[in-house]
DNA sequence: CAGCTGACAGATTTCAATATCTGTCAGCTG
DNA sequence: CAGCTGACAGATATTGAAATCTGTCAGCTG
């Protein structure tokens, strides 16, 4: 549990401890002495470089969220293609990636469940993010004539909310439904209908 | 807190003061025992009319359901009325009832979460209630031709999880956010042009 | 004798003592 | 002397003994 290293602490190597220590011990488990001791310091040494667990345990929530993000932003950006197929690939490269993570390891899933429920303001952010991707693609439909939308971003907010049921964590059990594919298409469906123009 | 009364104990009796002891004491720390001393006899005679602890949980949970229910129907089986404006006062009035009673008593809604986690056969029950009539207001919709829809049922399930963030509690929060009416209209219209033939 | 009571066993919850953790900092070490 | 250590105070979590609750049932009562 105590590799010597000569390598120095830095911040990477904290938070890339931190997500071990957190798969390994869970959210209401995992303390700072966990992570100084599986670096092989003492836990002040961890203090030097994030001030609180609390301060801590949010950049791990924010490495995770970027994480997401960066998949989806080249479905987002993919200027070239029509439109219409990119906001289809982009909502369903989002559900299905929020459903393998929950299905494939659904305690590290509930993990980072209970990370994105204690720092509400990265999860903001990150929807932020979110919705800008969207808004994005749905300004590039109405400059195609694809979409009808006198306002983008409302519009997409009001898509990102429509299918919150595919990729809000609080749903991980119902994408264990059988139908949960046909769920999907047939709000992806009724979505892309009301923006056609 | 034991009115000594000559009335016999029923059911119903039993019901009312479930409730009464779930609001005072909260889905916790509610016992047997406090309902037995609520109508001034021994829990032995709860458990002659309910057989556990949790079926009389779960009739108080489906009672509080079923009223929800009731107020819909009327709005869904106003059969003269145009199909889409009924649609839209369907979605309007779920939303505003969850709304008004999460904002009024927080601890109340809380409660009744916190029954309806414990007892998800009662809710899926409801959910098949409330999505039957929204097929009855779709389908007539189809009928008058203001309305696509192959498939009335699955359109159905389709708007309601698209609304999601307008009815299910977990999404109470967000009821607060002083533009959630303009998110609610954006989503609305959004549907309600999905649907549109 | 139908309906209610209350004592009881086993399960669950509460509570207070004990242990561990968080965050600080004076001093050590390379 | 920059970076790390580890002892410490106060906060939080764990634990196990005691209290309460659930569900049953033999017997009481009107």
């Amino acid at each position: 549990m105590a590799p010597p290293t000569t390598e120095p602490l830095t911040a990477e190597r904290i938070l890339v401890a931190t997500e071990e220590v957190l798969r390994r011990h869970g959210p209401a488990k995992a303390t700072v002495v966990d992570v100084a001791r599986a670096l092989g310091v003492s836990h002040g040494s961890v203090y030097r470089h994030f001030r609180t667990k609390a301060a801590l345990r949010e950049a791990v929530t924010k490495r995770w969220l970027d994480r997401t993000t960066a998949t989806l932003t080249a479905v987002a950006t993919a200027e070239d293609r029509d439109p219409e197929a990119r906001l289809r690939d982009w909502l369903t490269t989002l559900f299905e990636a929020k459903r393998r993570k929950a299905g494939d390891d659904p305690e590290l899933f509930a993990t980072y469940q209970v990370l994105a429920e204690e720092n509400g303001e990265a999860v903001a952010a990150h929807i932020a993010d979110l919705t800008a991707q969207l808004t994005g693609i749905i300004r590039s439909g109405t400059a195609t004539g694809t979409f009808a939308s006198t306002d983008p971003t409302t519009t997409a907010r009001a898509v990102f909310h429509a299918t919150s049921r595919f990729h809000k964590p609080s749903f991980a059990p119902a994408w264990q439904e059988p139908d949960i594919e046909k769920q999907f298409t047939a709000v992806l469906d009724l979505v892309l209908r009301g923006l056609r123009a």
